[in-house]
DNA sequence: CGTTAGCACTCATTAAGAGAGAGTGCTAAC
DNA sequence: GTTAGCACTCTCTCTTAATGAGTGCTAACG
């Protein structure tokens, strides 16, 4: 069987009708709402065809047809055509970005809770990877005789702390010292980058101060390498409950358990090419059996060209997708400019 | 009508059968579960008289009863007595602060983690409250020219971090001065005492360095007083989903909507008095039309025996209060404790 | 040969009605 | 004051029937 254009027609009516609806679409609704010059016996015949092709399906004999994900993923890669965003909804962005802010995290708060009020799905961003974020500074602060707080601060402006513990004998000093050396030494490195030469490096700048030296080495250990955790912004959640397809509280849990545990979610965002602009991923194709009925959209938002960080939103596969990847896309574009304009500098 | 020993039987009868089985409890099934020595026909007399006093009611002419919010209330202060935890669910508390951590942050998400999984119900945990904890150090880090990162470590090992706008002269040297000032002038301040006459003493004590005194005074202004706000942990809410009074969709998007606004939920455990040990708040006590069918039980967990945070769970009124309440009551005790060790010393 | 009208057929959804069952309130007896 | 008995009420469930949307098939049409 082969598609052809008026093929093509059919399913994208039954796709935006769908969409639109939630309810399943008949042939004689499609011959009426859209205008395809023929009976609704003719449409019936194609929509036969396009369910054996594997585009459709019927919920039970006497339903109309619903879009399978295979149909959706036709849609996507071949029918939809960008929605541009109206200028009310470009307003919106604009205005959710116009209040300046300094730190990383309000701005993914931000552009989280925009993303989740303008799509009513729920919400994700992530923070810049600090795989890709180099090293700025860091302080280390004597709290407590043996214990040390370990601040790192990115040049994302990511703060990453950590408390160590260190023998009881150790002065602040030593520890400004050892800050020195560090920050001289590891001055807009990325982290993965810190390896053994370096680290010989340290220690033979420190070697005249042998009573820190382990101490120092130390602290790299366990300062600097814990806790190298991107932090998830998830939100929305609210939104997803007034979809028609979230009335059933067996999807809502099933969606909810994976949302709440963050490594799921992280692994399911990292599973996105960082080189197409928007990701669609569409039930079944996120492989996990809790999300089979919601689809994902989205991007990464990048600094300096470089891929730092992915947004994007989680709802049923019924979606507008033409309309959210614009969405997705257009946030994203801000988010990166907003950065940019953040760390101007800062490289 | 004044309640007699064998209505406060009838009562807590009902009431323990609601909390267990979610259904209307009739006399016919009091009778028979609870040995009270009287017929069907007494205790449906005795139903009458509490029901007219408010503290059952009947969802229609012929259902059993079900407990009032004044009845829970009723229980709450005057039937319930406390179920000691069974060894089982004292090991998985003990287990669960065995783990070593140094961070606050940490501690309070795993209170949080442990209260929901073992309540199944939402737990909130605050951040100890900033107010009350004191001032350790403050850090100024120049990330660019005209661009400064300002760190505040309180005692309570919370971090505040917020960036600022500086002249673009201002070098990391003059930041140094600062901050040496700033340090041994607030050790062990509180926020809320952080006044004019030590503005004045800092004033006096940095004269020598005019040019850096506006700066000094801006940073305070800035770098300290703003987003001193707390921390809220919430979790588990997938866990409410399980509960039979939320197979409502329309309960569930009322809770989250409230829940999902910090403001509203700090406001709704602000309102808790710290001085009793655990307070519970039973719908409409609350004053909140969203959590009408809702209870909150909450208790501040102490440092010092000073109250410094609260920890609770939210869930339906239907809910055991006496187990829950001393769950809150242990883990609160447990976090206190927890939180006390890490912070040995830091006062 | 593609298209279309007509029609029988399927199946979900809705409404109405009939029991069944749970539980009450009242009354009269103990 | 307590209890047995009983009529009554109301919900819940099951059945049945009617409705209607939508299909698939067939035969006719251009």
């Amino acid at each position: 069987m082969k598609m052809d254009s008026r093929k093509q027609q059919v399913l994208l009516a039954i796709i935006t009708d769908f969409i639109a609806t939630a309810e399943p679409v008949g042939s004689r609704t499609i011959a009426r709402k859209y205008d395809l010059g023929v009976s609704p016996a003719t449409i019936r015949n194609e929509m036969s065809d396009l369910e054996e092709m594997g585009y459709i399906e019927q919920p039970h004999t006497s339903a109309g047809r619903v879009p399978s994900q295979l149909g959706y993923r036709y849609y996507v890669d071949f029918l939809m055509q960008k929605k541009d965003l109206t200028a009310r909804e470009e307003e919106i962005i604009r205005r959710g970005y116009e209040k300046k802010v300094r730190q990383i995290g309000q701005v993914i708060v931000q552009t989280g809770e925009l993303l989740s009020q303008m799509t009513k799905f729920a919400a994700v961003v992530m923070t810049p990877r600090l795989e890709l974020s180099s090293f700025k500074r860091v302080q280390l602060v004597l709290m407590n005789p043996g214990q040390v707080l370990v601040i790192v601060v990115m040049n994302t402006g990511a703060l990453q702390t950590n408390i160590i513990e260190v023998p009881e004998e150790v002065s602040q000093v030593d520890l400004d010292t050892i800050s020195q050396v560090l920050n001289a030494k590891l001055d807009g490195l990325t982290l993965d980058k810190i390896k053994v030469t370096l680290l010989r490096e340290i220690y033979y700048e420190l070697s005249k101060h042998k009573n820190i030296l382990d101490l120092a080495m130390h602290l790299i250990q366990n300062g600097l390498a814990a806790s190298r955790e991107d932090k998830i912004y998830l939100g929305g959640i609210m939104n997803i409950l007034n979809q028609p397809e979230f009335h059933n509280i067996e999807r809502v849990k099933a969606l909810l358990s994976l949302l709440e545990q963050e490594e799921l979610l992280r692994s399911l965002l990292e599973s996105c090419d960082p080189k197409e602009g928007v990701t669609v991923r569409i039930g079944r194709e996120m492989n996990r059996e809790e999300v089979k009925d919601c689809s994902m959209v989205v991007a990464n938002y990048c600094i300096d060209g470089r891929p730092m960080g992915t947004i994007g939103v989680i709802g049923p596969t019924r979606m507008d997708y033409a309309w959210v990847v614009s969405v997705v896309e257009h946030m994203t574009l801000s988010l990166s400019e907003t950065m940019e304009k953040m760390f101007k500098g800062w490289r």
